[in-house]
DNA sequence: GCTTATGATGCAAACGTTTTCATCGGATGC
DNA sequence: GCATCCGATGAAAACGTTTGCATCATAAGC
């Protein structure tokens, strides 16, 4: 496989200038140059300029899959997520690429649109492409794929829903109890007849842990499961606007909505608005996920405020420490508040 | 350099097998395994089902890095963008993604926050992980760096702004003819007094050039420069609220304000909201961007459209294009369109 | 002055693929 | 029956680093 002199007339793109060339031209070996980059302490001060004055007069940079190949490290984490529109995911996102882009990581992001076939195509993937590490959205899956991370012995963060098993580290909040902050919010105020607005929870395990505190809080209230009204809907803006609509035309409609997310939550609102019903003395809604936009609504938003970026970022952290330690961390459970705003008052 | 015949006793994390292996297992060579992968055709079946069969059986999956190193392609495109956070960029990342997704292209995304100096570190760093190609957003920078981007034959498409020069691919829309549409809009309605919120226009190609348009269409207007009022703030809602303070506070406020996106429309509009200025009666205001939220706001925001998804999309496309066929592409202009909807009115 | 640490450097074997040639056993054309 | 072509395969040289080990001064310890 001998190339041919490379004559290209026209001049091709410039084959790459490689360490052999800067240790050549710095009249050390490649190991020397090598180290001079990547742990400067064990090289000679006088060496190490000598290689940086060189290296910086060819604008050399390391080929960093050849780096990768060699040190069997890519200094890549793997992340998946549902979707990136919603921006509830774009705030842990930006966290965790802000922490890996201080610590020299790159992020590669999949997207598996809450599909879980999607999603173990997407693992496998980032598995192939060697990353160090993997942040994953939720809790359930296959226990097949996590056989699979443990057999390449994969470091991997759960996070949006704390994990049962201690062997599946998870950066989380307790759902089911930030729904019951949320339900019992609604019934201090003295609703009964409640309504929930939530995602699919057959492909999303946040939704399911809503719903079941949504349950458990009507049971406790003791009013007949036939009153309870149920809508599980994707996560756009006019599912929430049209599961209110069926809501609001229901024989005896709810005189309170639980929306487990903000963005069902604002197209819940919106329907309010546009029928003319009152909010909040006609219709009480919360909210769940407090997005930035939630308080400059109007009426603002009542919701619960989830630690998305903190998340992200302590996620990143203990990925990151992982790789660098191989010691698996503790999982960590972080804390979530209800924001009372102006959508929320007493049952008429 | 010889590994101890691996016996750690605890079975530490398994050494993957690699491609000789399944060479020697199913009695072939390398060269054949590895095109039973990437070329099917160029192996008989009956050899091909055999190599296949001892894959299958060993859950066998070949290793990115050393296929990147080989071949010369790590099949990954690089993003950069300034923030995940503001959903008009969620869009078009998801959009990029999807479009990579479906072509086995990962994408690597690199968060600059408006910084010139952290984008091009950013990009330095890209280029050292040897992605095939990038997606920047907006035009303008340094042009050492667009020298760099060529040395090293790195496809790359514009986004978000149109280029002016022709060797630089992009997919974007005219901010400026976009911006127009939104002025003469409310010039149409009557306005004269007319406020200006966009981003910072010395970080930011595309604000600068939304408010090179208000500003044309203001001395179009024969408005005396005095009497206009221009706020450049920070993408986020508070900053478009306090914006709005101030211009209400003026001596002369103006009755129309033009936000040059709707996250600071969105702050401007909770502003008046709070203050009992009546939308549109006594302040009319118009966006920028069409957020899908936009239309579930009360009163619903009057905004400009913009292709963000498409862009993306299209964007994606060209990129693996170009890399596919070594050919760079025409650039293109995406339309946009004008959203009337209910923040905008008659001048008082 | 002789051993023993110590620190800096070089050698060369990995890392796990791809890809160019060369080879080889038929099938084809005449 | 012979030259030619073709499709399938294999050998082995890249790809551009890292890193364990050996080497060699020089300093330190006694």
């Amino acid at each position: 496989m001998r190339r041919p002199v490379e004559s290209v007339p026209g001049g091709a793109a410039g084959r790459r200038i490689t360490i052999r060339e800067i240790a050549h031209e710095a009249k050390v070996s490649t190991a020397t140059v090598s180290r001079a980059l990547n742990a400067p302490e064990k090289v000679a001060e006088e060496t190490r300029q000598a290689v940086m004055a060189v290296i910086e007069r060819h604008h050399f940079v390391m080929d960093g899959v050849a780096m990768s190949l060699a040190s069997r490290r890519t200094r890549t984490i793997g992340l998946i997520i549902p979707t990136i529109t919603n921006s509830i995911y774009a705030s842990s996102t930006q966290a965790i690429q802000q922490c890996a882009q201080a610590s020299g990581y790159a992020v590669l992001v999949g997207v598996s649109e809450f599909d879980a076939g999607q999603e173990a195509s997407l693992i496998r993937r980032l598995l192939e492409r060697r990353v160090d590490g993997l942040i994953l959205t939720g809790t359930t899956r296959a226990s097949a794929l996590y056989e699979t991370l443990k057999r390449n012995g994969l470091p991997f963060i759960l996070t949006w829903q704390p994990s049962e098993e201690s062997e599946l580290p998870s950066v989380a909040f307790d759902n089911f109890a930030a729904a019951r902050l949320a339900m019992d919010h609604l019934i201090r105020l003295g609703h009964r007849r409640i309504g929930l607005i939530c995602g699919r929870s057959e492909a999303n395990d946040r939704a399911l842990a809503r719903r079941l505190a949504y349950e458990a809080a009507m049971r406790g209230l003791g009013v007949a499961e036939a009153e309870w009204l149920i809508f599980e809907r994707d996560f756009e803006f006019i599912e929430g606007r049209t599961a209110m609509h069926r809501m609001l035309d229901h024989r005896l409609p709810p005189t309170a909505v639980f929306c487990a997310n903000d963005i069902q939550a604002i197209g819940a609102l919106s329907e309010c608005q546009a029928r003319g019903v009152k909010v909040p003395d006609e219709m009480s809604l919360i909210g769940f996920d407090d997005l930035p936009i939630s308080q400059y609504l109007s009426p603002q938003l009542t919701s619960i405020r989830v630690p998305a970026s903190q998340m992200g970022y302590l996620a990143a952290e203990k990925l990151l420490a992982w790789i660098a330690s191989g010691e698996a961390p503790e999982s960590e459970v972080l804390p979530v508040t209800l924001v009372e705003r102006d959508t929320t008052g007493p049952a008429p």
